[in-house]
DNA sequence: CCCTTGACTATCT
DNA sequence: GAGATAGCCAAGG
C-alpha cells in the first residue's frame, strides 16, 4: 500500500495546523517540511479531503499569490480570513505579518504600494 | 492501460 | 512582471 492515504494527509493536517496567526506557508514548503519534496499538488488534495478545523488559508502559492480564481467565492473567503488576521494584500500578493519590519520607513518615503 | 485533471513550481521569454 | 512551458504525481474515467 503506498502509504499516502493516512500518513501523508495526517503529517500535512499537522504542518498546517502549526501555522501560526497572521504568517503563511506555501504549497511547497508544507510538501518539503512533509518530507515529500515534489508533493505540492498533493498537499491541496490532503487539505480539501480535511476541510474541518484546519487553517488551510494560511496556504498560498509560492509566489505568495492566492490559489484560487481570482475574484472567485474561495478566494474572497481566502483573503477575508488571512486580512481578519492582519496580512495584507499588494498587487495580488500576500504579506506576511512579519515581513513588515521596513515597511512603515518604505511607506514614509514612498507612499503606499498600489 | 492511456488520458485528463488539478487549491503546484521552477524556468524561460 | 505577465504568459508559456515543461516537470511533477496521485486519482478517476
Amino acid at each position: 500500500m503506498t502509504n499516502f492515504q493516512n500518513k501523508f494527509d495526517k503529517v500535512v493536517w499537522e504542518i498546517v495546523s502549526s501555522i501560526s496567526s497572521g504568517r503563511v506557508m506555501s504549497y511547497g514548503e508544507v510538501a518539503r517540511a512533509a518530507g515529500r519534496p515534489r508533493y505540492a499538488r498533493m498537499v491541496s488534495k490532503a487539505m480539501s479531503r480535511s476541510v474541518e478545523q484546519l487553517p488551510w488559508y494560511r496556504v498560498v502559492r509560492s509566489n505568495r499569490t492566492l490559489a484560487f480564481e481570482v475574484g472567485s467565492e474561495p478566494y474572497k473567503k481566502q483573503q477575508g480570513l488571512l486580512e481578519k488576521e492582519g496580512v495584507r494584500f499588494v498587487s495580488g500578493k500576500v504579506i506576511p505579518l512579519d515581513s513588515d519590519k521596513a515597511k512603515d520607513l518604505d511607506e514614509l518615503l514612498w507612499g503606499p504600494p498600489d
